[in-house]
DNA sequence: TGCACAAACTAACGAGCGTTAGTATAGCAG
DNA sequence: CTGCTATACTAACGCTCGTTAGTTTGTGCA
């Protein structure tokens, strides 16, 4: 019996990492089955376990390294903002890392933001721990622009999951070979974020 | 051997369908036995047939509840608006009835939002249809608003998935015990909404 | 009182599930 | 050439799934 490897890495785990991903994204967790995802591979369900432990095994591989990649997206993003950034460009950085991560990688985003429930207790809570660190981020730079009074806001929490939800849904319809480019996209979303957060009145005219 | 009934109508049948739009909701359609329904009513999983013909007439009976009440939430709403109303006032209108359903309604959101690859070919079409037709409301608010000058945006149509969807999401979070009651709510997202397609320039000092 | 019918039950079906045991095979290190 | 390791295979396990058949039970009407 081959030992049970903790974290696969071979040509064959990667196609598995891969068909998992689009199936689990696509169907749902419990909707797909370890013969779906072997049979993409070209391989029977067995011999999947010579590459996870389990079923579940996979989808936790997978939603960590969604994670990993979701964060060091904002990470590198905003390291590359100048000393001292004001909240509206801290703002338009995270926002425009938040909606590219959802336009490039709609299958890793669908997988963190509708299958974590399918994760064992311990899996789940350290994803929802990660999931509200990456939040925590644009609450954060929203408030303090709040302080500094360059953005207004009749509540700041609703404000922030409205912002990360509009960007969320992107992985739901966009389509690179459709109209916009991710850039595109980007501008858009931060420019509907940042009228979002503008103090008011609104209107000069009148 | 009893008729399959085609809309069941009785006190058991009531029960099966909040047991199971529960649990759809919260669990998702391939993860909930027809054995977990019927143990939530009291029953064996043989007697859910004197009431649905199937599975997926259970699903496809609480879909399509869902968004008849959708639709006749928005009809109601949009309705009670005077004669010739300004885009404003129908955007107003729209939004709080969306984000209300949302708010009031969570088990049968997101069921709408998150259920329907369960349903087969024919039932799915058609909740596509009614989807398509509730979220073509809000762009023909949008655009009128455009048209006649009051609204501005750089793409009305990702300005409708991001109203949409910052509503939709209102299900995933929101709790009646929690701090804001649900007017509290529509009004934040109606000045969200208002914002978000508010002409520039935005900024009347400096 | 007896009949009818709705709605519950038990039992079981064939299929598919995640998973394990045991085996075959190919490539590489000694 | 030999043996080890990685990785595939076949076969099967115990279990759960949606669903059906046939039976019992209780209620309300003739």
């Amino acid at each position: 019996m081959p030992p049970v490897p903790e974290a696969a890495i071979s040509a064959t785990a990667d196609e598995i990492r891969e068909a998992a991903l689009e199936q689990f994204a696509r169907d749902g967790y419990s909707a797909t089955s370890m013969r779906d995802i072997a049979s993409s591979v070209g391989i029977k369900a067995a011999s999947l376990y010579n590459h996870f432990g389990s079923k579940e095994a996979i989808l936790w591989d997978l939603t960590l390294t969604a994670f990993e990649e979701l964060l060091r997206g904002r990470d590198s993003a905003m390291a590359k903002l100048p000393d001292n950034p004001s909240p509206e460009d801290r703002l338009a950085c995270f926002v425009t890392s938040h909606v590219a991560f959802h336009a490039r990688n709609s299958n890793q985003a669908l997988l963190v933001n509708s299958q974590l429930a399918a994760l064992t207790k311990t899996h789940y809570r350290k994803a929802v721990a990660m999931r509200a660190q990456y939040e925590a981020t644009l609450r954060e730079v929203i408030e303090e622009g709040v302080a500094k009074g360059v953005f207004s806001t009749t509540d700041a929490r609703v404000t922030t999951f409205a912002i990360l939800q509009m960007g969320m849904a992107v992985s739901g319809w966009f389509r690179p070979a459709g109209p916009l480019t991710v850039a595109d996209l980007c501008n858009i979303y931060v420019e509907l974020a940042a009228k979002m957060l503008t103090p008011l009145p609104l209107k000069c005219k009148e």
